[in-house]
DNA sequence: GTCCGTATACTCGCCGACGAGTAATCGCAG
DNA sequence: CTGCGATTACTCGTCGGCGAGTATACGGAC
């Protein structure tokens, strides 16, 4: 595959930015970006630092300082960023910032097989998730506020999830309203494509569904 | 690992939801799939297929029903979904709807590393990211209003990305407009430890981030 | 009637991901 | 001063993901 990134998992990018500050060995780097709660800011499986640290020296991105045994401790291998792994760090951050990739929350998947469950269930189901958003919100809010000494820079991946979560808890409000009141539209078939078990003809017109999106 | 559905790859879901229609041989599931644009509503590869199909079978969601052959054409292996597999579909439907799991966009591993950056280029990237998502949902409109004569069911997922989409572009002009006018707090550190190069001892305190996020 | 482009229907093999395991040392309880 | 539970610092093996490749057949052009 002629693939994006030499490293494409995220994790990489924590590493860069980490070790960009000083040499480090990859047990520390471990440490610092958990102190630092990089966990929330994307996916990390710890069981792949090794590797991920292993192929940035591969492509020239870290390089190794030294080996030192402190200790009888097993030995640890401190790195150091190169200057091309500078340049991919920097060039990675661009990359994410400018330039919005179509994003597949797991919510949407869930929605988009919303006809495999009757309309009163789901509506059970949405409130759940609303009271969990509201939650989450409130819980990230204390949160910033808890930090208002820290620079914004730090803080603004945090603003961001917020925002977008409450317009999410919003966007399920007006739809359950509209299934408690009856207002949405098709509650009826909806209904009875359940009872008797799945859908119609509709599908050879959502077929259609193509080109823009 | 002890993990929580036995295939769990998004594609199985399409692939349940599809069978649960009428039985298919793989190659139909994709051209159904690809008919309805699921690959909007998760994220599908399809060299994944043939795995997941064979990994739905072997735990009991689908069955065999026959492999005919219909001229000289390769032996197609008919499915049909089994009660299992039925229950599997309608669980995880449930699953998904009702309980939000941490989504770590993309952009959010971006805002983290924003420091990587000049204040000023940080301003370029996002209005360049701001474009592009006004595009986006002016398309999803369109799209979304093409689809008028369509069942609200069916689009509730579209429904739902644009209005995320809308909230993460007021967001985007919101700091834009901070880092613009300068009022964005910080601006002068920011751009001083761009310039000498990283960051001071602020991490030390960010490091106390824990607990509740 | 034969050439070739396109659709059909898969197979294969590499490689990264990651959970589970391991081994050494620290520290502190008794 | 000696267990032994916790912490440190990794290693390893499996397993699925998925891109790239393959092979056959149909249909229309000339």
């Amino acid at each position: 595959m002629t693939q994006r990134r030499k490293v494409g998992n995220l994790l990489a990018l924590a590493v860069l930015a980490t070790v960009v500050q000083r040499p480090m060995h990859p047990y520390e780097m471990a440490s610092v970006l958990r102190a630092r709660g990089k966990e929330d800011d994307m996916e990390i499986k710890w069981g792949s630092l090794y590797t991920v640290v292993r192929n940035l020296t591969k492509h020239g991105f870290l390089a190794v300082v030294d080996s030192t045994r402190e200790g009888a401790r097993p030995e640890r291998t401190v790195y150091r960023i190169t200057d091309l792994g500078r340049a991919e760090l920097v060039d990675w951050a661009r990359e994410l910032v400018s330039t919005p990739v179509p994003e597949r929350p797991r919510f949407k998947a869930g929605l988009s097989v919303l006809a495999a469950l009757a309309p009163e269930e789901a509506a059970a189901l949405l409130r759940q998730r609303l009271d969990a958003l509201t939650a989450a919100n409130a819980a990230s809010r204390a949160e910033l506020a808890r930090h208002s000494d820290v620079p914004r820079l730090f803080l603004v991946e945090g603003e961001y999830e917020l925002a977008v979560r409450e317009a999410e808890a919003a966007w399920v409000r007006a739809l359950l309203d509209e299934l408690d009141s009856g207002t949405f539209p098709g509650l009826a078939q909806w209904r009875h494509w359940h009872a008797t078990g799945e859908v119609p003809v509709e599908l050879a017109e959502i077929a259609e569904r193509g080109s823009t999106t």
